[in-house]
DNA sequence: AAAATGACTGTAAACGGTTACAGTTGGATA
DNA sequence: TATCCAACTGTAACCGTTTACAGTCATTTT
């Protein structure tokens, strides 16, 4: 490939001649932008972008780490972040923290020897300190999506899941319902254990006592949503709620009452989290804690844009709440 | 952040030194490699990837432009694809086209920007000429994914979606149904187009007349189904049978449908397209067209893969073929 | 004992840009 | 006419790595 050398010779001018009509330098006569940029063209030059960043010690570009590169919810984020960073100019590089640690790690370090001028980062299970070292060491801001470490708190941007948890929980409690099994995803996930002690609270609220039988943990997944209505059945317990901690997994364990000829909501009342685009078009529609994801990452492009920019991004603990919406999938407590 | 030369002088070594053990040389001695690892761990140091880059004139990176970062069919290509280029120690940068000629273009400038080693390629709108031109004059290898431009075969992982289409219809036709609607994708993309005359193909073939009034162009969105609906019935052309081409458009126009009180399958059969995991889901469960997008993702990184070691890649314009799912949508056409 | 070898380490020239600084013009000003 | 300035262009150092090549030892080999 082409280089600004090659391109000076071609155009008969000097390097830092090229280089100004890249960067739009205004010292030069039409004539010379004209020559380079006939010369460009004809020899296909492209920038190399690497001697670039390296001369001016600037990449342009900010990273994303994010657990899943499939699933709704990362999408909504990845597309409202990259619009956002795209309109300012920048660029955005994703990769994915695949739920492990070492991948984690590995996407982060990926990230910082590109030396991206800012960091968005959705850590499902890297340990707070390692995040820590991070802010305090890599010389990169950050902005933490849907995670809160205390330490971090003015770099965070998170959902009160605990809170999101407690409205599902309490509108069950409010239509009368006593016996409430829950699906949570992973409890290896800060956002499932945050939905639990919502689950916890709205119980303890309404004077229900905690009973360890009612709760099923699965995976986040549509599948996730299958066996675990399974286990609560062979579980033997009764219930006529049921709190399922996202629609995904929602949408199967619906399936499968069906398939049990189970009535939904008038022999179970069913409600997910995350609000779902689909959760209206199943039947009956879902009720469902809405989530604002398109806020969220739209906001952390913002923020990350600023940091990186050396502005003052007055975070301060962004916390989003979230909001109960309430379809077909939830009914009174009738006894049977 | 520290320089391979601070590391050099904080550990008392040459900065060759200090290389060799950033790379794994054998040629250090155990009591070197020691110091030159505290003295990183020390500084915090982390390799320089645009130095590096520049130096050895290989960034093991793999540039991945797509339409649209949300969407389920993309996330599972990303997905796939990441997991192949991680396993095999590279990195995968993804930027998305936003269906704009011009940023399209712009995704792709910033990929070879940064020198990926290869391209995959999504794209929906940039001109087949433009697409040539890079595949000649880049000098990056490049796989065009769900296109097909005749110049560029041996490098195109597509789907049939003509066939898709004829499937679909033929289903319907085998039936009995006669009055068949459809609603399209944009046909400024080509596989809206390759599904409407895989229409057309099953029409004919089964000796019925094309009736304009009778297709609907759409958006592809789940909303993108509700106007096309209305569209038709306010044509008052009937119909006993709808293609819809794809699943998200497809679950809009049934909850249209089902809110006009029109029983599915008994009044209207419905095909589908994507074979989406809601498709199963909703109620009648979908029947719908399945698409290989796992394997998609997967295989076209590892083709990337092959063409940026300079292996051989015998792509041979690898042509997927779509597979009907036949569920509840869809019935025999009776009189009504 | 001299030469050859193997194990290790250092020097310096790339890689492809940017940019401070130093020219070279030709025209305007004193 | 001498001086200055604005407009333009070139030279060369630098960014942080890699790597060919050249050293320096301590062991072996002859």
């Amino acid at each position: 490939m082409a280089t600004i050398r090659e391109v000076s010779k071609f155009a008969n001018v000097s390097v830092a001649t090229v280089s100004r009509v890249i960067n739009g330098n205004k010292w030069v006569s039409d004539a010379t932008r004209d020559k380079v940029l006939a010369a460009m063209k004809e020899l296909g030059y492209k920038p190399n972008s690497f001697a670039r960043s390296l001369a001016t010690n600037k990449s342009h570009t900010i990273g994303m780490v994010i657990g899943d590169l499939s699933g709704p919810f990362f999408g909504k984020l990845m597309n409202e972040a990259e619009q956002e960073i795209r309109n300012a100019g920048k660029h955005l590089i994703i990769t994915s923290g695949h739920d492990t640690v070492e991948s984690e790690r590995d996407a982060i370090d990926f990230l910082l020897q590109r030396r991206v001028d800012a960091l968005i980062l959705h850590l499902d299970v890297l340990p707070d300190q390692d995040i820590i070292d991070i802010a305090d060491n890599s010389g990169v801001p950050l902005i933490l999506v849907n995670r809160l470490v205390p330490e971090l708190i003015n770099s965070s941007i998170s959902l009160d899941n605990e809170l999101g948890g407690y409205l599902a929980v309490k509108h069950l409690t409010d239509l009368g319902h006593t016996q409430i099994a829950t699906i949570t995803g992973p409890l290896y996930k800060a956002d499932a254990r945050a939905r639990l002690s919502g689950y916890r609270r709205a119980l303890e609220e309404a004077g229900i006592a905690y009973d360890e039988r009612l709760v099923v943990e699965s995976d986040f997944q549509e599948e996730g949503g299958i066996a675990p209505v399974e286990r609560l059945y062979r579980r033997k317990v009764k219930f006529s709620a049921l709190f399922i901690q996202n629609d995904h997994m929602a949408f199967g364990a619906m399936n499968t009452l069906k398939g049990r000829g189970v009535n939904i909501p008038e022999e179970v009342s069913i409600v997910g989290y995350d609000d779902m685009v689909m959760a209206r078009y199943v039947e009956p529609a879902l009720t469902t804690v809405a989530v604002p994801v398109a806020e969220f990452g739209k906001l952390s492009a913002q923020m990350a844009l600023k940091l990186s920019a050396n502005e003052p991004a007055d975070v301060q603990n962004l916390r989003f709440v979230p909001e109960l919406v309430v379809r077909s999938s939830t009914a009174p407590y009738r006894k049977k």
